[in-house]
RNA sequence: GCCGAUGUAGCUCAGCUGGCUAGAGCAGCUGAUUUGUAAUCAGCAGGUCGUGGGUUCGAGUCCCUCCAUCGGCUCCA
């Protein structure tokens, strides 16, 4: 007898050993039809493994995660048969699922392989697809599997295979093709009905800079092309909030070769944005007890030298700047932190007076490689809400939390509800890309673990992401295409109070060694405006848009009573413009309503008449009229609603 | 930096396999119109086709260099 487990927690009774897919069909035809994967104990399992011991079984649809991931990953499968079937000369590597749908990872030797290649490509994709193969799981040992590659001439799959264990190779059949695979696949090709090979990338193999660089075939197929086609036209949909597009549409920002790649240069429109930005958390950081500090855009090279910037990043960035005569040696400002480090030491200080906390919008310069530059969210100089918190070891946790409580604060205000904390450590595997003792690695560690578990955040870990001086806790946010942005930062530091020799005059009348805490909220302003346009596709919330109210003329004779209304919203602390070209009114509105203006008024002889104003909001058309006064407070009345105040 | 793609007017785009003075819409300017909730009409002006070189009787179109941009990889103090 074998007894299976569902998740709703009712056990299923065989006499007899039988596939998973077998147990489906008791369960339901309609649920056999579709299930793709199943977890048997926890592990993976296909819908033709045979079960044979009692257990927990849960089946996967196209509607879990897993049973997509099962979906994709057996796409690659096809994709990689396509793939040998077009270029019988083409040496496979990888080709996992991803987050939406697959690649593999390809070879094409001296052969280059483009875009245009793609549709043939696809189509024999799914002229296998169609053949409704089988796939089949089968064990190997180390031997034949490596045996199997050297026939097939295949560097890739026997460096894999080698550091694998024998005993634990599998290898997965559909038609006549056969892949290392640990498994995890649907039941056959069949499913999938539609795919579309996206792009072709550069990918090094093994992610090393170093090994030689193979093809990278991204795709994405669906059980339906009803899907295909929506998913596409989504993506479609995301590319019109993209940043760059609705920077240059609103006239936020924009970039000149004369000036240089990766250099912005802010509009008026954008500057105002930004300056808003800048004062909401010059406000809150008052409250929080920050002193704002300015500090030049350039340092003597012996401050990086002192703070092991120099050593780490000098050789692969912008070169130092000498000066003609004296020979003096400078850089451009990489950091703050150097400098806020000789700002705090500019006198000596006790227990008492702590913690010092000193913030600087600081514009800095970072060498990036050309072929990383991306809009306003990867760029070579960009504005830091930067601070530092000088702590004694006591305050450490509380000054933590109150970083935590300020970013929250910040994401609140500006509506960021979707973003992830993520807990950046050290990677174990390479030890020497990071400095200072291990010791103070782990006390920074564990403060950033307790603050994130403290403050109740749903954080992620992920190790190799520290900066090389310490560990961090940063919030990552999404883009409008789902790539994954860092935001805001907070960061325990033991190694620049160390390198810089700062102290404090302790109760014991000792000297002691602060820790500092870098931090950044908005992490830089060129990235957090960014990921803000593409998070509000450009409807920014009131109390930031560039131009809260657009004045429309019906017609040139209402230009004094629009005058009017213009004054008085302006007395209000309203921005507000006046449109009064000679134009339609339709045209005023049609133009009002691209440029994403919240609130449009119009004026006309009605209006005028009764001293009146009729309200149109932006996506929502027509609100009636009403008297300036109320649509004053009205505004200034969501104004307030929109943002909320920080509380200590 | 690496792999692949793209670059035509301020913006969005036509310009087939090389063939007369490179086109359109929007924006701009001029004039008419004085307008009621998403585009009033007419006229005008605007481009050394990213840059430099080459092939050719002839290059926006083909080849090479460089620059910039886009999608990835690597990197990200």
């Amino acid at each position: 007898m074998i007894a299976i487990t569902l998740p709703d927690g009712s056990v299923r009774q065989y006499d007899q050993p039988l596939t998973v897919l077998d147990i489906a069909t008791d369960i339901s035809e309609g649920l056999a039809r579709n299930v793709l994967s199943a977890q048997f104990n926890k592990e993976t399992v296909e819908a033709s493994t045979l079960i044979d011991r009692d257990g927990s079984l849960r089946l996967f649809t196209w509607q879990d995660q897993e049973g997509k991931t099962a979906f994709w990953h057996s796409s690659a499968h096809i994709l990689a048969q396509s793939i040998l079937a077009l270029y019988p000369e083409a040496k496979l590597t990888i080709g996992p699922a991803i987050e939406n749908g697959f690649y593999y990872d390809v070879d094409f030797g001296e052969q280059s392989f483009s875009e245009k290649d793609l549709p043939a490509l696809e189509k024999q994709f799914l002229a296998f697809a169609r053949e409704k193969f089988a796939f089949t799981m089968r064990s190997a040992s180390k031997a034949d599997a490596l045996a199997f590659y050297k026939k097939e001439n295949n560097p890739f799959k026997i460096e894999l295979i080698e550091n694998l264990e024998d005993g634990t190779i599998t290898f997965c059949d559909h038609a006549d093709f056969t892949d290392l695979c640990r498994g995890g696949h649907i039941p056959h090709t069949g499913f999938v009905k539609a795919v579309k090979l996206l792009n072709v990338a550069g990918a090094y193999w093994r992610g090393d800079e170093t090994k030689p660089q193979l093809t990278r075939i991204y795709g994405i197929s669906f059980p339906k092309q009803k899907e295909l086609t929506e998913y596409l036209e989504l993506v479609e949909e995301a590319k019109k909030r993209d940043h760059r597009k609705l920077g240059k549409e609103l006239e936020l920002f924009t970039f000149s070769q004369k000036v240089g790649q990766g250099l912005p240069l802010w509009l008026p429109k954008g500057t105002a944005l930004r300056e808003r930005l800048e004062n909401f958390l010059k406000k809150a950081q008052k409250k929080a007890g920050y002193e704002q500090v300015i500090s030049p855009h350039i340092g003597s090279i012996e401050l990086y030298k002192t703070s092991g910037h120099y050593e780490k990043y000098g050789e692969d960035s912008f070169q130092p700047i000498e000066t003609p005569a004296e020979g003096e040696t400078f850089l451009l400002k990489p950091m703050n932190c150097p400098h806020h480090c000789e700002i705090y030491k500019a006198r000596p200080w006790s227990y008492r007076e702590l913690p010092k906390r000193y913030a600087e919008f600081g514009t800095v310069y970072r060498y990036e490689q050309s072929g990383e530059l991306h809009g306003l969210t990867r760029v070579r100089g960009f504005t830091q809400d930067d601070a530092h918190i000088f702590c004694t070891p006591e305050q450490l946790d509380d000054e933590f939390k109150k970083v935590i409580d300020l970013v929250l604060y910040v994401f609140g205000s500006l509506g960021f509800e979707d973003f992830t904390a993520q807990v950046s450590l050290r990677d174990p595997e390479n030890p020497s890309k990071y400095i200072g003792s291990t010791t103070n690695w782990e006390l920074a560690e564990q403060a950033i673990v307790n603050a994130a578990k403290e403050k109740e955040l749903n954080y992620v870990v992920e190790y190799g992401e520290a900066a090389f001086y310490g560990p961090k806790l940063d919030f990552m946010v999404k883009d409008a295409l789902g790539r994954k942005w860092q935001l805001g930062t907070i960061q325990v530091d033991y190694n620049l109070p160390e390198r810089f020799d700062l102290n404090y005059k302790g109760s014991d009348n000792e000297l002691h060694r602060p820790i500092m805490i870098h931090r950044a909220p908005f992490g830089s302003m060129e990235r957090f405006v960014a990921i803000l346009l593409e998070s509000t596709g450009g409807n920014f919330p009131l109390w930031l848009a560039p131009d809260q109210v657009n004045i429309l003329c019906v017609s040139e004779k209402h230009k004094k009573y629009a005058e009017k209304v213009l004054n008085i919203l302006e007395n209000n602390e309203i921005r507000a413009l006046l449109d009064n070209r000679n134009e339609t009114i339709g045209k005023k509105i049609r133009e009002a309503e691209m440029s994403k203006v919240p609130f449009m008024v119009i004026v006309g002889e009605k209006e005028a008449a009764e001293e009146l104003v009729s309200l149109r909001k932006h996506r929502e058309g027509d609100q009636g009229s009403m008297t300036i006064e109320a649509f004053a407070a009205l505004v200034n009345n969501e104004i307030s609603k929109s943002i909320s105040k920080f509380e200590v």
